[in-house]
DNA sequence: GTTAGCACTCCGTGTTATCGAGTGCTAATT
DNA sequence: AATTAGCACTCGATAACACGGAGTGCTAAC
């Protein structure tokens, strides 16, 4: 267990770091105010510090850096709350005051929020809405041999893709085919659709068209295949003002981590809910490990809709993260929550 | 006028340089087989070469380096037409056999595949379609006070947005709108749809309807509100393998600049149809001054749809860029033509 | 338990020397 | 007159070295 003088030192090193990216000497903690120990005690329990384990130097003769695991404890225990600024407050008020009224729009701004109010990256993934209710299908024909199948939700999500169709179908069948889709389907869950259609519609199909199968299977492709959750990326360029990635290396293997939206989405939805911190190497991912990953999830209602999150160094400001991530993920699904109250 | 000799040495040059991005030396160039001088000789020409400003040294000992100007007339009459490799033109031609059918798919994998084959990044505007012409709008009600509002265009573009009901506007009136503007619109190019509604739909809204201003306004705001065109970059990490990008404050401030949709998108519009050489600082954007920016223009039928561009250090493969974006704008108008064959 | 004092370590910086690639110029060669 | 060999010179890159400063660990004194 550590003591309280302990506890004042480390807290204090941590909190120096991450705004000076210098590591601290012991004269420099015992000049503060809030400290009355001489340079000597400061050093003799830095020094117990470092064999806990939440202490490093860089070289024999240095100051001390938070390890990792100084900053787990500091996040765990000794982080203190931080309050946003007037002006941060209302830039974030401003944008929801918006009359925006669109998923893509709301998540895309808060990312851009995020990045500039802590000048670090952020990474939003979603809003996917697994329990979503189909609205309406359509199959729109735009001449004798394309079309446009569109598909809205009862949350205003709109999918749509254009496609050939083969000569071999007839389009009065695909249009039969879609009513009757249609039809039967409103209101039935997104990701049963494909489940309801074999158990209860594809009888009825039959019966009415002809060519059932092919022109079924046209359908199928060109309006129930998944399109992969859309991650939305902003400040990029931040990660580049802080010390520890001067080495372009480190920034080229972070930024290709990054455009693998095939990782990072799983990653992100793989989060607790609630906020979330990940610590260097805690992170899965080879490129993240001098990074951190903080998460919070946004809801419609009860349900999880997706994760806003932020990428920085491990020498990050995580108090302003946290509560920054508290403050807009609630704002996002308070927002969300009101435009589909009766959802 | 430049002598045959001066040619050739001012091609080598800047071959080699493009491959090396190392100064070249006198010694180095008489070696190859192709030049029979001797060092001497080629030093004295490229002595009168940088005179003329189309070589420039590092250092007064340092070997020659092309200036821009000296890649101005690379470009404009030294460049030797480049073969795209036998698999290079498979990975196209797999990607357009696709049956993608889509706008933004095809336009996001070229995007991919031009910054893959050439270790640059690629920067594709688009596409924008004017002179589209308008389908179907519609407007489908999700819940009491909010609706989804579709406009779907002849080329199988589909805009939407999400919006409020306010209390003050009857839904009925809404889809009486609707269904009117829906029924004189069709047809009609997205950028008249405006003016069109002025001349002569407004008339006919204010005989069957009530509260037109206001519930007309509204429907306007939702449906018609001017959507950015959309920028895809792919590749943005090639570029930090250009040694001439190891300052990552260089690469900060391009990665910036590209970020900065309003600015690009602009100048990538302005770029002459066919393929455009933008070279060093004849470009606008301040931090692409040692870049290059090569563009080409894609195309539907006559109208042109968007730009496809790649950007790269000045030290560019100009003859590869140039014949792939040849290749690929080409496949793309051809891909879109096919679709639309009696737009 | 705390602190002053001191020897020691290591980074960063500036200096100097050296090496090599490349140039420009002059004089010799073709 | 054009080309080339030869040579002195320039500059960047690299390595070796000394030195000052910030910081530590340890011992002895308070």
């Amino acid at each position: 267990m550590l003591t309280e003088r302990q506890l004042l030192i480390l807290q204090v090193i941590i909190d120096d770091f991450i705004h000076s990216a210098q590591p601290i000497g012991s004269r420099a903690i015992s000049k503060r105010n809030d400290v009355k120990y001489s340079s000597a005690t400061i050093r003799n329990e830095m020094a117990d510090l470092e064999e806990l384990g939440f202490l490093e130097k860089t070289h024999s003769s240095s100051g001390r850096v938070p390890s990792e695991q100084g900053y787990r404890f500091y996040v765990d225990h000794l982080m203190s709350p931080f309050s946003l600024s007037r002006q941060d407050i209302k830039r974030i008020q401003a944008m929801f005051g918006e009359q925006l009224m669109e998923f893509e729009r709301v998540v895309n701004k808060s990312a851009q929020i995020l990045s500039d109010l802590t000048n670090y990256t952020s990474i939003i993934l979603g809003p996917e809405v697994f329990e979503t209710e189909l609205k309406q299908l359509q199959i729109l024909p735009l001449n004798t041999h394309s079309a446009v199948a569109i598909l809205v939700t009862n949350t205003g999500h709109v999918e749509h893709r254009s496609f050939t169709i083969p000569v071999e179908l007839d389009p009065s069948e695909i249009e039969k085919t879609v009513n009757i889709l249609n039809e039967k389907l409103q209101g039935v869950p997104i990701y049963k659709l494909n489940q309801k259609i074999e158990s209860e519609v594809v009888t009825l199909l039959k019966k009415h068209t002809n060519n059932f199968r092919k022109t079924y299977d046209y359908i199928q492709a060109a309006l129930f295949s998944e399109q992969p959750t859309k991650l939305y990326v902003s400040g990029r360029t931040n990660i580049m003002n802080q010390p520890e990635f001067k080495n372009i290396d480190k920034v080229r293997d972070l930024f290709s981590a990054i455009e693998k939206e095939r990782e990072i989405a799983p990653l992100l939805r793989s989060q607790d809910h609630g906020v979330n911190v990940v610590i260097g190497h805690e992170n899965e991912i080879e490129a993240m490990k001098d990074c951190s990953l903080i998460t919070a999830s946004y809801t419609l209602g009860e349900e999880h809709m997706g994760t806003i999150a932020l990428l920085g160094p491990t020498r990050m400001d995580y108090s302003k993260v946290v509560s920054l991530l508290n403050v807009l993920s609630g704002q996002m699904s308070k927002t969300f929550r009101a435009w589909y109250q009766n959802y």
